[in-house]
DNA sequence: CGCACTTGCACAATCGATGGTGCAATGACT
DNA sequence: AGTCATTGCACCATCGATTGTGCAAGTGCG
């Protein structure tokens, strides 16, 4: 009933009820007050008044004033997707434990929108910004260096910032090795039945993709030309390719290096609705993990990029200067059927 | 080199370079130049410019201004969830369709951490508020009302603000027919061979619970009591609750409920290392879709549940006085085996 | 020409918190 | 008593944008 729909109290409340000054007050509630030698009374008096009114800070004035926010910032592609949602679990960690606010948002890798969203952060003086599979980390550079903001690119790098990536190449190459490997030497896989699917033109499917013919030429003696089909990050336009595929050829390939879990969607749609004998024999190598992808009926060697590690480095990266930017390598780890590793959930307490 | 990193240009900045003063240039960029009778020529001037020195307005400033900052905010329990992270999806394209700025923290399940997170976030000046999943809707109530935020909501019910939930009854009714309606009459299901795992004593939980038993006693004539193993939101804690039912009784139930894709993430943790044969024949129901989930290598049914609904509603009663609080069922829906449904991903360009 | 309007804009207060500076009161010391 | 240092706090400008108000110059009309 005390404080029904009533403004929150400011300091300037509290001044008056208080007797002392909108500064003292300000000192008090701040913490600053022993420096700037307020007397321990006057505080306790003014906490006292604090608590009863449930004082808390006008943090866009206090921002205004610093031109800081004490908003710290994560742009994603998309939040619907383990490897972006289990990094913002990850980063809100980190965040809080810095004293600062988290806060997610996506940007649908249209760099028209990352930039726009860039822009909007700034203009709630956000203190650092990690931008996270950027279709055009450097277009987003441009509006963070305009501005002054400190930013780290993850996943897909930039030349103007300091960026922390997976080791794609090395990844997709232990991946590649293991879905061979998965083939005992009676009958092992042909050049032409290992097919990738999915990627893009972007710096992580180039680098998946050149370690995926490397490998297969290394391995397997050859390389088909027609041994990549390139669909974006789009379960629609993978499951597009696959009947494209199963319309030319009558059946799937022996093997596929699937370039994401989001592709993989879009082998579960092709799944959908078509008989289970169908998959049978069927060896999947997904560069990304997810816990329930790993159980399929057929065996998914999976790719677990860490995504801990990249933000850690992040975050070790966003105080110090960017010049020149670097990129870092994170090496990610082959994680093989069946298994359920445990994730930043399992540090909450109880759920 | 232009704009190196040199501060953000303002109103005042804008001011000095168009001989008009502040308060024009503010009228122009905020768009009520023509209501101020702003002289065309003067208005195209001061665009000229802000493009040229790319102002874009201190939303700090402007929030302390007019007590709103144009963020809306949606707190969730934790990112690394299909059903939360697509919510967060459903959400972002909304609030940006309104023109302000989507800001998705997560609260961990933990009512001091949640009732902390509101505070910063009413700090901000936010102008709403979506409070998905608490476990304490009404302790953010208080800390929302007490601030004058609106506020609504999902997920879990509160008493003294709208909520929108999944009807939960419904759901786990359906769920649970399905599941039995999976055995034929040669060899049906027992009502001992059917358990439920999961679930904390929450409202969805117990809606559920509920459901499943009444269910149960119904369709099979009889309900053991013991068939409900409260798990809470933790695949760690279901894990050891499979560990436990197995160790008592040398094998697995014939037919499962479980409470939610975190706890079957306790299930595929069980599955981890044991031999697929053990699980031949089971079937189970999840509280939760996930396009993975679903095609596992025995029957998992899946119920939907319809973020999208709950957070179009959500919007809609966002707007609308909460005397006195109503809770609107949203209808889930039952998802069989082996479907890859479309999400809200399918709606982004290409990926 | 004089008065009433309209046009076009400047002024200044305001939102809430911060921090540099100044100043009175008190105490310490010669 | 006089000097100086310390204590304890108030004053005020400031961050950038918004908005109610006031006012000079221009226009129209009798």
């Amino acid at each position: 009933m005390d404080s029904q729909v009533r403004k929150k109290a400011t300091i300037y409340d509290l001044s008056v009820l208080s007797g002392s000054s909108p500064s003292t007050v300000s000192a008090v509630l701040n913490g600053t007050w022993q420096k700037r030698r307020i007397a321990r009374d006057t505080a306790q008096t003014i906490f006292g008044l604090a608590e009863q009114h449930q004082y808390t800070a006008n943090l866009q004035a206090r921002g205004l004033r610093h031109s800081r926010s004490g908003l710290f910032g994560l742009m994603v592609p998309v939040h619907d997707n383990r490897y972006f949602s289990s990094m913002a679990q990850t980063f809100e960690a980190h965040v809080r434990s810095r004293g600062q606010c988290p806060v997610v948002v996506s940007a649908s890798r249209d760099p028209e929108e990352e930039r726009r969203t860039a822009e909007t952060l700034i203009s709630y003086s956000i203190d650092g910004l990690f931008i996270v599979g950027a279709t055009d980390p450097d277009g987003v550079h441009q509006v963070c260096r305009a501005a002054g903001l400190r930013h780290v690119n993850i996943d897909l790098p930039g030349t103007k910032a300091h960026s922390v990536i997976s080791d794609n190449y090395e990844g997709a190459r232990i991946l590649t090795e293991a879905i061979i490997d998965r083939f005992g030497p009676d009958d092992p896989l042909r050049p032409d039945q290992l097919y990738l699917f999915g990627g893009r033109n972007d710096h992580a499917s180039r680098e998946r993709i050149a370690a995926f013919h490397a490998t297969k030429k290394a391995r397997l003696g050859d390389d088909p030309d027609d041994g990549v089909q390139s669909t974006g990050y789009s379960p629609e336009m993978t499951l597009a390719a696959f009947e494209r595929f199963h319309a030319r050829n009558g059946r799937l390939p022996r093997a596929l290096f699937v370039n994401s879990s989001i592709n993989m969607e879009g082998l579960l749609r092709f799944m959908a609705g078509r008989p289970p004998e169908m998959f049978e024999g069927l060896v999947v190598g997904c560069y990304d993990y997810d816990p329930f992808g790993s159980f399929l009926p057929f065996p998914v060697i999976m790719i677990r990029q860490n995504s801990e590690a990249m933000i850690a480095k992040a975050f070790e990266l966003i105080d110090t200067a960017a010049s020149p930017p670097q990129t870092f390598l994170i090496k990610p780890e082959l994680i093989q059927p069946r298994s359920a590793l445990r994730g930043p959930l399992d540090t909450l307490k109880d759920g």
